[in-house]
RNA sequence: GCCCGCAUAGCUCAGUGGAUAGAGCGUCUGCCUCCGGAGCAGAAGGCCGCAGGUUCGAUCCCUGCUGCGGGCACCA
């Protein structure tokens, strides 16, 4: 029995013990959705409802009386072992061994399914992250969206909703041509231009260049100059391609700011606005009043030089993807970008979206990396900025990635690279992983020794133990853990998850032996144990999964 | 000045209205003739920043204050 199981048989219960009488009010003061918790300690039961309190007030009468006319109709129901009423109105409920055991062979049946949801079903949702500028490599700020964000996009698709990840480039602009200038000055021999990019970098992208197409430095300045420029765009842009792939994180569109405007959806974009009424003009620029909603003060759209703003294209690209049907637009920035998200949320509203429904912007605070007790400042590769690639070499994709996926975005994140090349306790990626090594290398041990628990018997009534039901009810919050998760757009609570799991799958396995020694026989409980250890371990590589991050059967 | 975020054990941090507030590290004490000790058990350690409010009940929601971080372009 799951969790959610029990909790329609509360409902249940609740309906029933007024249809019978014994609870003397109305039936609109049941919930129309309950759920059961698991107690801080084991000896409240193997899960609580706190129903009676929800319906106090609505049915106005005590919560204790509510409860015990509760327990009283789920008592009765299949499954149910014994219920309890406790302090104010907590309905505390044990399970018999079997209905709490089968879970363990759903599981293993579901397989890599199991946790999966329909709970955000419906939802078409496009997550915009990274868009770093194709004039370097990904750095340490983009970092650790490149590792939440993906994560972000697993867990909601676990959720049953439609994403799209998306990267915008921004490959258009007095930016590219500073780019280009410095890899040309670079090639040339000559002193990248004050304003132009210095890291190591350009060197790199330059000596490329020139070696691929050695005439290019012949070509006159003006031609050679968008020669560089183009170069160095399309190199730089499949050396981010590159290191995300290897970083696990892969994105569904890379949309050019150029082709924007070569399809003229900057202009349809001006013309969903001016319709809306919130544009105008003054100096001789052309506004958009996003004051109308909510932002500090208007923006201009289109300069009074006649150039377009960067703000224009932002606008045409929401408005672009709402007409590619995305009916929720995330966009995940760095807190260094906190300030866009009054103006974005303003172009929802100036296009006539509702702001709270059809765009989200998510902040996520910027990262340090400590080594050695100080701040890490320098890379190895590009000279001035640390990069994914750095961050990659020194600890692994894996030990990457969960440090940063496992805290929540909205507070700082001070990554020690010397804790996370650390092959211990201390780095929780390595106890998650280690569960798993664990329980795979025990059931490999258990084929070796001839036993096919899945086919011999399973006998859930088998798993009594304190441990054993602790576990089973860990197992049991997997789906909802990744339903929260993916509603509240925080993946952190997935490894979190995966930490508590693995530490009550330690503590089973230190109370309680699995394989049989030396001759002894192949017991039922044996079986039950080795099924229970395989839904675990299912659950583990699940969890792991949506995290972008491997589980290993040896380590 | 205005806007956003944060404040929980010595340190790094979980905990989106429920029972005795948790984990790792650090300190102290135990557990391998036995399935992976990369593990487990225990001890010590707290004005959940301060003050009000809402609630049957607040670390959690609201207001103010204090402290810290970030942001406020006809830049990209």
């Amino acid at each position: 029995m799951t969790p959610e199981d029990l909790a329609q048989l509360v409902l249940e219960s609740a309906h029933a013990a007024i249809a019978s009488g014994t609870l003397a009010c109305d039936a609109s003061a049941v919930p129309a959705d309950t759920k059961v918790d698991r107690p801080k300690s084991r000896e409240h039961g193997d899960w609580a409802s706190n129903i009676a309190m929800q319906m106090a007030k609505p049915a106005g009468l005590p919560p204790r009386s509510i409860a015990e006319a509760v327990a009283a109709e789920l008592r009765i129901r299949p499954g149910v072992a014994q219920v309890d009423i406790a302090g104010p109105g907590f309905i505390n409920v044990f399970l018999e061994a079997g209905a709490a055991g089968a879970l363990a062979q759903t599981i293993v049946t579901e397989g890599s399914a199991y946790g999966r949801t329909n709970s955000s079903a419906g939802e078409k949702i496009n997550l915009e992250f990274i868009s770093a500028n194709p004039t370097g490599p990904i750095h340490l700020g983009h970092t650790r969206w490149a590792a939440v964000g993906d994560a972000m996009a697993r867990v909601l698709e676990a959720a049953g909703a439609e994403v799209a990840r998306e990267f915008y480039i921004n490959d258009r602009g007095a930016q590219m041509d500073k780019f280009g200038a410095s890899v040309m000055a670079v090639a040339n021999g000559q002193p990248v231009p004050e304003d132009g990019y210095h890291g190591a970098y350009v060197h790199d992208l330059a000596a490329t260049i020139v070696a691929a197409d050695p005439a290019i430095t012949s070509l006159p300045d003006d031609e050679q100059l968008i020669a560089f420029r183009e170069a160095a765009y399309a190199l730089q842009l499949r050396l981010q391609q590159e290191v995300l792939d290897s970083f696990n994180t892969h994105f569904d569109v890379w949309y050019s700011e150029r082709t924007l405007h070569e399809s003229g959806a900057v202009e349809r974009g001006m013309d969903k606005l001016r319709e809306h009424g919130h544009m105008f003009e003054q100096d001789g620029a052309v506004w958009l009043r996003t004051t109308d909603f909510d932002d500090d003060k208007d923006r201009v759209l289109v300069r009074s030089n006649g150039e377009l703003t960067y703000f224009a294209s932002d606008t045409a690209y929401y408005v672009d993807k709402r007409g590619r049907g995305f009916d929720r637009c995330i966009y995940l920035l760095g807190a260094d970008h906190h300030g866009y998200v009054n103006r974005l949320r303003a172009v929802a509203a100036c296009a006539g979206d509702d702001a709270d429904r059809n765009i989200e912007v998510l902040i996520g605070q910027l990262v340090k990396m400590m080594k050695g007790g100080e701040e890490v400042r320098l890379s190895k590769r590009a000279g001035n900025i640390i990069t994914l690639e750095d961050l990659i070499d020194e600890v692994g994709v894996d030990a990457a990635r969960y440090s940063l996926i496992r805290y929540p975005v909205d507070s700082p994140l001070v990554l020690d690279l010397d804790l996370l090349i650390k092959r211990t306790s201390e780095n929780p990626v390595f106890y998650v992983q280690y569960a798993h090594a664990r329980i795979s290398s025990m059931l490999r041990q258990a084929m070796d020794l001839g036993i096919n628990f899945r086919t011999e018997g399973f006998d859930p009534a088998e798993l009594v133990h304190e441990k054993e039901s602790a576990l089973l009810a860990a197992l049991g919050e997997f789906p909802r853990v990744v339903a929260a998760a993916a509603q509240l757009r925080e993946p952190h609570r997935v490894a979190r998850y995966l930490e508590d799991l693995a530490t009550d799958y330690h503590r089973f396995y230190d109370a309680c032996r699995v394989l049989p020694q030396a001759d002894e026989a192949v017991t039922p409980t044996v079986v039950a144990r080795l099924m229970l250890c395989d839904a675990t371990r299912q659950v583990l590589s699940n969890g792991l999964s949506l995290l972008g991050v491997s589980a290993p059967e040896r380590m």
